[in-house]
DNA sequence: TAAAAATACTCCATAGGTATTTTAT
DNA sequence: ATAAAATACCTATGGAGTATTTTTA
């Protein structure tokens, strides 16, 4: 009758795996364990998830379609149990997520002086996580830069800004008024590919990227010299070096900022900053 | 470490009801297991749900909090249960909801000849159920009629028709071209208030509203000389009887018909079938 | 034949039941 | 005094473990 939460988090573990041995592992349990919960599943839903092979696991369709639910639906049981003990703890919180560069701090104050009782928390976010902390309740609310994968959120626009190329103190392009996406050619994006859609075309060495969570690191990257980075210009701005320089590129689109929450929720808190974080971005 | 639904579910139970007694009677269970499940439940949160005094249970702030996520958490658990069950079952389908006098069948033949090795089924809703078909999974994408609860939905509108005025055949607006709401003061309005929201600030008599469930009732009761509906132009015009007219209201808004599909599923499937329903709405 | 999953068994925690007590008005 | 919830105590199921067997490239 009730689906387990756990079962479904065993079945999400092997699912990415498609090995029992190493998803049993990875969860902490014996793969018998595992060898049975999934199995107990399989008969609470009368449905085949894996085809088990000699040297290979796969997913069933109907396995497919329950990993594609099941992970939201992990997310918002984490989400509502994270909440539920928040509310019960402490005082009242409101927790604002936002990107690098993006300044909350007006929004939060006004809203901070019409909710006295409340204690409004700032996280800063990263590509990685813009999004997640919204999904598992750790944010009531973020500040998101485009693209992000918009499921199970409302989404709304809040600004756009210019993006620029962020360049090495000594590069050609170093200093130049404008630039356009050609002259990057040959250079290295020291980037997830799928943030700068418009680098495709354009004729580009291609390395393994090095493991880099944070602007700082990426800037480090950039002053030695292993590649450039595009950025939103308040991120570029904010992040000031004397070995690094930005110039404004002309054919890359710009960067969108969105407001984003959890869909499921409709709190007049949400609601009230929202209104507040679009009135304030309009009197700029 | 994981949210047992279960006991999610019987927490709502006590929740809506604020008894346990009569809570633990409709889950079909024994008082005492509900009240050592519900302690559990705080237990394993580490907080307090309910106040328990003498002659009345009520919910402490973080079991408001945990309400108001518990629902759409157990709806998704029961969609996911039973998209995965479906998938498994026999050759894949795909399921349209759609509200009365709403047309879907040249976009299911679209759809469904593009995809020959899909069962597409329809589903006629009512105002009721219109957007629990698309939370709890029975349905893969709803027309549905604005207003609606959006929460955990993705909207698309995708068309407004004028609203009309449903009369017994002998009524003194019966053959007029046109009305206004004010013409209907003195007037019994068989529906729930939501629904018409214009309908504030006319004087009419209140009284109990006898349960309709589908428009054939309402219409019943209109002929009966119970009162009047105001019914979407198509709807009107798609249940005709002889005892039964209707007049276009001018200060009542158009009804928005939308798609509507569940915010956290992005399926190639849905996003085709909401362009095939888009591309032949502009065709009218 | 060897890696991977399934089965066999044991143990304890948890969900269920009934009977009874506590508690607050 | 009494309605409502909590506690006590018992049973059965389900999840965890280890040891072992089955399966198939």
């Amino acid at each position: 009758m009730d689906l387990s939460l756990r079962k479904l988090r065993y079945f999400v573990a092997v699912a990415e795996r498609l090995h029992f041995g190493r998803a049993a592992e990875a969860l902490h349990i014996a793969q018998p364990v595992l060898s049975r919960q999934i199995r107990s599943l399989e008969e609470e839903l009368k449905v085949q998830l894996f085809v088990r092979s000699r040297r290979a696991t796969h997913l069933t369709p109907a396995g497919e379609q329950l990993l594609a639910d099941a992970r939201p639906l992990l997310a918002g049981a984490e989400a509502a149990w994270r909440r539920a003990v928040r509310a019960g703890r402490g005082p009242r919180t409101f927790t604002v997520g936002f990107m690098p560069g993006l300044i909350v701090t007006p929004a939060v104050r006004v809203f901070g002086e019409r909710h006295p009782d409340l204690t409004v928390e700032v996280v800063r976010t990263s590509w990685d996580d813009q999004t997640d902390v919204i999904r598992d309740g750790r944010v009531d609310l973020g500040y998101v830069r485009r693209p992000i994968d918009e499921r199970g959120l409302k989404v709304r626009p809040l600004l756009a800004e210019p993006r620029v190329a962020v360049l090495p103190a000594g590069h050609l392009l170093a200093g130049k008024e404008r630039a356009g996406i050609a002259d990057l050619a040959g250079e290295h994006l020291l980037q997830d590919r799928a943030v700068v859609p418009e680098w495709r075309g354009v004729l580009a060495s291609a390395q393994a990227l090095p493991l880099m969570r944070s602007v700082e690191e990426k800037l480090e990257h950039v002053a030695a010299g292993h590649g450039v980075v595009i950025l939103p210009l308040s991120v570029a701005a904010f992040y000031t070096r004397p070995d690094v320089t930005h110039v404004p590129v002309d054919d890359i689109g710009p960067n969108q900022v969105c407001l984003a929450w959890d869909s499921t929720r409709r709190s007049p808190l949400i609601q009230e900053f929202a209104a507040i974080a679009v009135e304030l971005q309009g009197d700029l």
